[in-house]
DNA sequence: ATGAGCAATATTTTCGAAAATACTTGCTTC
DNA sequence: GAAGCAAGTATTTTCGAAAATATTGCTCAT
């Protein structure tokens, strides 16, 4: 990054520290910002072209999704990678998901029923254009999250909808952290789809031990392939 | 609340700005900031001695929490409580807390049985002190709080006790609410002692049972004596 | 050498002014 | 009289300087 200080212009939230939110997640979650590397104000501010106060305001919405932590009165850092931490954020992913997707399955109506099928269909596209390293693919993974999002779409609870989404980028950098050390992705086609057939045909006890097994083995793999660069402890 | 600006002093936190979030929050679960009402930065600046940019970290937690809400460009609120939120609310907290019972009643060591017995008995004294109107009693209120967290407290889950401490401050304030129109309180006493006589007694299924309707019953409750001053939408 | 105390430096935290944006009021036109 | 517009006011959002706090590096006594 270069170290010319930018004058931050809004490109996607309405304000200047949603905006700065954004694009600070987005560096945490590709490991752009290391775990446990310290996040200086005016590093930051440098790079980001915002404001002390500003980005401390980013960085307090950070710190509630679990992306950053803070110790009082010294500063910020990006949030640590542990496996303790990864067991403890797949069990909640694996009770919150399963909730949502059974009451998606529940309620679901014909629009959920097309957001589920189209947005397997565009990810199977992508897989099927760049069969070779689709999941350093920015492209995939936006697609990827999207599909996972639709499956529980329908499911009508705000709070736990939240919850979801902040866990989801937790994963996610867990996820990129094995990606840079596993040989070759798991192939997740095939599971991506049984899940569709499961959730649109209704079938919620299959659909839900689909995505647990789904969310379990990829923690899995993520320790097995990135035990070496999580902190034990 | 006087009209003359204060200068703030920290008494909780350690940063003025979780201090303010700290009270803040404070107000708005006890109703002495009303659901909707606009929080307006002059104002709070008045109330609370803080500037601007500090006030705005703390409104940004507690938006995270879900005790406010933003539209961007058009300042924050008490969030709105609606008999849907109630309804959200009320299915996101069982989901958590019974994971998070069972999981302490399985890993609980002596000490946690200590501290669900000590803080039962510390809940069961105030009540004895002032048997007819504990409820609105500030000393109650943090004795049954405490009680409620000892139960979940071995569980070993940070995530999950994070989302439940922030859904507790959500609901507590839809108790403060229904307590204003509640001609008496329901004795939870009994409630309380069975619970943790489950929780001891390592009885999951039975104790898992009972927060369920603990927590739906006081929920019920909350929707019959207040549904007048809550919203239908 | 080692550690305590203190000065110098680095960093975070808080402030109030200035810029940007939304809202209101009153006027004009049809 | 209603709709649209414009100027003025209210409010939020952003900024960089100043205050508070933490960290580092040095001196000196043991």
């Amino acid at each position: 990054m270069t170290t010319t200080a930018l004058k931050a212009r809004k490109e996607f939230g309405k304000t200047l520290a949603s905006d700065i939110a954004h694009r600070l997640r987005n560096e945490i979650v590709t490991c752009r910002l290391k775990p446990n590397e310290s996040l200086k104000f005016d590093a930051l501010r440098l790079s980001f072209g915002a404001s002390f106060t500003t980005l401390r305001e980013a960085l307090t919405s950070l710190a509630a999704e679990g992306l950053v932590v803070t110790e009082e009165q010294r500063g910020y850092k990006v949030a640590p990678v542990t496996l303790e931490d990864l067991a403890d954020l797949t069990h909640a992913r694996i009770l919150i998901e399963v909730d949502l997707l059974r009451r998606s399955i529940e309620k679901g109506d014909d629009d959920w029923e097309i957001r589920v099928i189209s947005s397997l269909h565009r990810l199977a596209r992508i897989e099927e254009r760049a069969p070779e390293d689709y999941a350093n693919n920015a492209e995939w993974k936006a697609a990827h999250r999207q599909f996972h999002e639709a499956l529980v779409s329908a499911s009508g609870s705000p709070t736990l909808l939240a919850m979801r989404n902040a866990l989801f980028d937790r994963a996610e950098r867990y996820r990129n952290l094995s990606a840079m050390f596993r040989p070759r992705p798991r192939d997740k086609a095939g599971e991506h789809r049984a899940l569709m057939q499961a959730a649109i045909g209704r079938n919620a006890d299959q659909a839900c031990d689909l995505i647990r097994s789904h969310i379990q083995t990829t923690s899995d793999n993520v320790a097995k392939y990135a035990a070496d660069v999580i902190g034990a402890t």
